[in-house]
DNA sequence: CCAAAAGTGTTTGTACTACACCCATGA
DNA sequence: TCATGGGTGTAGTACAAACACTTTTGG
């Protein structure tokens, strides 16, 4: 490779992050608003230039933190987004990554250095992003269907106590299919992974429900 | 994002195949022989440096043609490689891709301006390659491994007429593990993927085996 | 007592696993 | 004729899908 040869100059490497979360059984993903250019005023995915001394993964968590405060999240590759004008100032090759937090375990900052608001978006109600973070974000949504039927990755947005409706609920919103009462109950029980508390929650009946928690 | 902030500066994309074949029953990996520094004389996966004018996989695409001459393949995206001394001369960002090719439908070039030889490597007699090839040819296998479970995606690595016992033990040394005649043959007429041919051939046994055909 | 959602078990079908015998050929 | 691998069918098991009635509460 021949450093200084045009064709290799002015690349860089956007980390773009999907954070999802669910509240009130919606699943939400977090979104910012820019107060730089390009796009400034446009919502966005958290994300931004890795620098030539970090590692991918640790670019994106540093990203994460700087714009919303949260930290300590796992993160999973999802897919990288190369088109030659995605970014107006120069060749930025994405990397997109997908991670779940519990809404009731972080505060999200609302303004940093770099952001002028940052919210949970429905991902039914998401509005037109900055760069190509639609595409991004429509992506990760695949992915994340694919993790949650895989997966117990939902777990760390459960921490605390909820009831088998309410989860059920959100996993027919995520996966936009109707699941079977008795099947899911079976299906979350013999994985062992879930155990029923001596509390009652009333969720959307009349009847109370009981309320579980992920072991 | 400052464009001249240093942190920024001197990042570069590379991207790197791993292309497979089966030849004898024996799965095999295409590998060059460098001619340039960093790395002469090693070696490697075939790939290189994105352009910044050309998309990722375009990038991926064009890297094995000048290196190899083989053209059309299908590329999957197995994953990024981003420690930060990964290349010598400066941060580059690994993209690796896996595709699988007819190997009597190729013919591979041994020699071109940038690489000094070209060859198939069984993938248990891989040498010590260039980069952080070997890590990421170790990455790559696992997500043949996947995809061959998945999909039908050795269907491209079988065009002509192939017996069952010959696809069996193909199988059988990618995933390592032991298949039952069968069961093996259950599974692929029942997904409806191969139909018999009136011809026989000889693979192992005494006996000839019915050659098949992908449908 | 009625409406509305929650709790519970059984049956069926399907997909994978395990397993044993006969067949065709070359030596 | 015998050794070697190739071809075939059946029974058991595990998992997912379909399905109906009873229970608890608020109004």
């Amino acid at each position: 490779m021949e450093k200084n040869n045009p064709k290799y100059l002015n690349q860089g490497i956007h980390v773009i992050s999907s954070i999802f979360t669910i509240e009130k059984g919606i699943i939400k993903v977090l979104l910012i608003k820019r107060s730089n250019e390009p796009y400034y005023g446009k919502w966005a995915l958290v994300g931004g230039a890795l620098y030539n001394d970090e590692e991918i993964k640790d670019g994106a968590l540093r990203e994460i933190k700087e714009k919303s405060g949260i930290e300590n999240i796992d993160l999973n590759l999802c897919n990288v987004f190369g088109k030659i004008n995605r970014s107006p100032i120069m060749r930025m090759v994405g990397i997109s990554y997908l991670g779940v937090v519990d809404i009731d375990k972080v505060n999200i900052l609302r303004k940093t250095r770099k952001t002028d608001n940052a919210n949970w978006f429905p991902i039914t109600e998401i509005p037109n992003l900055a760069y190509d973070h639609n595409e991004i974000l429509d992506d990760a949504i695949i992915h994340l269907k694919e993790l949650i039927m895989r997966t117990n990755i939902l777990k760390s947005l459960f921490p605390n106590y909820f009831t088998l409706p309410e989860l059920k609920k959100v996993y027919e919103s995520i996966l936009g299919i109707n699941l079977d009462r008795r099947n899911f109950r079976k299906k979350l029980l013999t994985q062992n992974i879930i155990e029923p508390t001596t509390k009652q929650i009333k969720f959307e009946g009349k009847k109370p429900a009981i309320a579980y928690k992920f072991k």
